[in-house]
DNA sequence: TAAAAATACTCCATAGGTATTTTAT
DNA sequence: ATAAAATACCTATGGAGTATTTTTA
């Protein structure tokens, strides 16, 4: 098993199963796509991808799963790519959370800990108040990033993340600004 | 990068940084290792392994993160390789699970969900009751899993396996037997 | 008939091996 | 003195490209 393969397999997936169309974003020939999936398909033992003739229609029930897997093994791909340039010099500065006392107290901690152990480099601070106040901090430039369950969307001048429980659960790679899982 | 580089990485790690002994264990030469390690750590820019001279010291801060994901991904190869093997003919038959009222509310039914989904051709089902009558009923045969929290060790009978939160946490790779995390 | 997948072949980059040297216990 | 890592060099596998044929929508 190649990343190569499962790169290829991910991206004829997303393609609506046109193999020639996902050659073309890969940069690469349609029959190299052809060939190295079916070369992974024989490895696995598993079809990925229902054949009618020689187009291919369907995603089978265990391609479903193979396919979701390489999805997540890519995306870690990725997350080693980025570690240099986490632990490198970009990654340092200081960064503040406003944030409400009762954040602070229950959903927080866990998560700042993960943080400051992974970005040694950068200076977090925390400042408690109440959501209008934060909401404004955060607007004065006082803190960088407000973290509150209401009134920052009354605030025109900031935008809002949704960070539901759903949302949290449904992301294995993390949140998009915390970088990592609550 | 290569899958190969991330076992042979990983296989470095677990050997307490003796590149010889993990050549030995993953049947290759002491060289190729070296070289590939090197290869990976110049591609990420990321200094995974200390050196004192020639040997191998330490494990690096950004080097452990890059461990740590590079194990999981490897974890997820292993996965995907099973793909094949649950949805081909030896997943099918049925089990019999015998738990208590308690956790057949809460526990356990996000769990079923994804093992039906995932072994469609296996027929389960549960079966309610004490912890004293679930575990007489897996001793006799009636059922093939006791699932509770109290009880189950005054059975010398059972094979009992713990399944605290702790544990279910710390594996990504999910339970051995339910083949997933809760 | 036009667009997409498979087949046939060719090439070359590189993973991995052997032999050897260097270096750290 | 010994064992481990680096270096040098070589070989061969297989990934990827081009050209072409086959197929089905």
């Amino acid at each position: 098993m190649k990343l190569q393969q499962l790169r290829y397999l991910v991206e004829v997936g997303r393609c609506g199963l046109n193999v020639s169309e996902a050659a073309e974003l890969l940069c690469t020939s349609q029959p190299g796509v052809s060939k190295q999936i079916k070369l992974l398909e024989d490895e696995l033992k598993v079809v990925v991808f229902e054949r009618s003739g020689k187009r291919l229609s369907a995603v089978t029930e265990p391609g479903k799963r193979v396919l979701e897997i390489a999805d997540r093994i890519l995306r870690d791909v990725d997350n080693i790519k980025r570690v240099g340039e986490e632990f490198a010099g970009g990654d340092s500065g200081s960064l503040v959370i406003a944030t409400t006392h009762t954040q602070a107290r229950y959903a927080l901690p866990s998560v700042v800990i993960r943080f400051i152990e992974r970005h040694p480099k950068v200076r977090l601070s925390m400042h408690q108040g109440s959501p209008t106040q934060i909401a404004e901090w955060t607007i004065k430039g006082e803190a960088d990033i407000a973290i509150a369950t209401e009134a920052l969307d009354q605030y025109p001048q900031l935008v809002m993340l949704p960070v539901t429980s759903g949302a949290l659960r449904d992301r294995s790679d993390g949140h998009p600004i915390l970088g990592q899982k609550l």
